[in-house]
DNA sequence: GTTTGTGAAGTATTTCACAGCC
DNA sequence: GGCTGTGAAATACTTCACAAAC
């Protein structure tokens, strides 16, 4: 396949969700790789070191193209490149923040965002003692400046941290303004429209369900 | 059933591990209806509720037991209560975090666990700079505590919040001292054995899964 | 000789549909 | 009449196995 085909869409059938959600592991992989030097590395040993089977890997890239070379395998950086591509990463996306409490101050603190291309443009609350606030460079907004910061600052993300009993309309008012991609870290699941794509962040969910298995008796341990 | 009966395990096939990690976010809503006052509910509106299908929430429930009476539904509080027990919930787990960097901190005022039942007993880090400071009512402590206080304390659940490139060495650290359940906050997946459970909480990955469909002609928005 | 990309086979998970019970 | 619990059917996902490419 020359380079200059537009092979964006292999075919025209829907890549599946879990393996979206696959690749920006193997891109960040991809990264360190790159890192230490080296230039080519086959599905086999990419496998062994993210611990999924080659066979996945291979499976899960055939969705979007064909990027390596029989008998040699996968040009590292080539990969990371079209993979970032393929899934957007190639540009900056403006996010915004809702809620600015104990958690959202901790969000705009966090520096693993920006690196990534992701930049948190504006912030809301509606508490009036906060409004006005400057934290991580950011001055906090009015709820109401809302809609004219989404097109102001061309944001296409959105960041939800406010209480639950608030989630769900604040999840309806940034789809009613046109976002459609929002990470949420409230201890709730918001119900969107199936073109919405929701990420929830929930440690505690993540705990309670490990919880299950620290009370079975240890089976496997004797590997 | 006869209530005496121990029905905990009411086959001996094993609870897809899926399955497992629906069940807190169907506690999670029950608590809701709870204390909104509805004692008694049906798969139908539970599933309107969280939007999923009756019929996964029946076949889920019918992996751990029979709690529903038929021509009735569920008895909320007592199915919260089937789950809770199933889960683990009824008590409360010690917990330990590794790593008192900017997210340690946050880990460590997030008032989150403790209500869930999640307490943190233990917190360590390398840096003798961080070493005996107080932070959120616990004294940071030396790494080289870890193993005589998991037994202390009877710590069962580890949460590391370390750089990506100590992560994989303090998660093999944890599981040398009969850690078995690990919350991860780096942005890299440590490789553990398989009867290790780990859990990662990473909202650059849930971002960068997003992106791919901002990226797309609107599908679906059409509705 | 090595490794990809992929149909086919094999598993896992979800949904259907209905007997049985309230 | 309404709803659960569950085999059977359908769908989704993973792994196998091998022809083609290097």
């Amino acid at each position: 396949m020359s380079p200059q085909e537009t092979n964006q869409f292999p075919n025209n059938t829907e890549v599946p969700e879990i393996v979206i959600a696959r690749l920006p592991q193997y891109l960040r992989v991809l990264h360190t790789i790159s890192d230490s030097g080296i230039d080519v590395i086959s599905s086999l040993q990419l496998g062994k070191q993210m611990q999924v089977t080659p066979t996945q890997i291979r499976k899960d890239l055939s969705h979007i193209g064909r990027f390596g070379k029989q008998g040699k395998g996968y040009n590292v950086g080539y990969l990371a490149t079209e993979l970032q591509r393929v899934l957007g990463l190639n540009k900056n996306w403006h996010v915004c923040l809702i809620g600015i409490g104990r958690l959202g101050r901790a969000i705009l603190n966090y520096p693993g965002f920006a690196p990534e291309g992701f930049q948190i443009k504006a912030a809301f609350d509606i508490d009036t003692a906060v409004i006005g606030q400057t934290i991580g460079g950011l001055t906090i907004q009015p709820i109401d400046d809302l809609k004219d910061d989404i097109s102001k600052h061309n944001i296409k993300i959105g960041i939800t941290a406010v209480p639950s009993n608030m989630t769900q309309k604040v999840v309806e008012l940034l789809t009613s303004y046109g976002i459609t991609s929002i990470l949420n870290y409230a201890p709730m699941y918001p119900q969107v429209q199936p073109h919405i794509k929701v990420r929830n962040v929930d440690p505690v969910l993540a705990l309670q369900s490990m919880t299950y298995y620290l009370n079975r008796p240890t089976n496997g341990a004797e590997v």
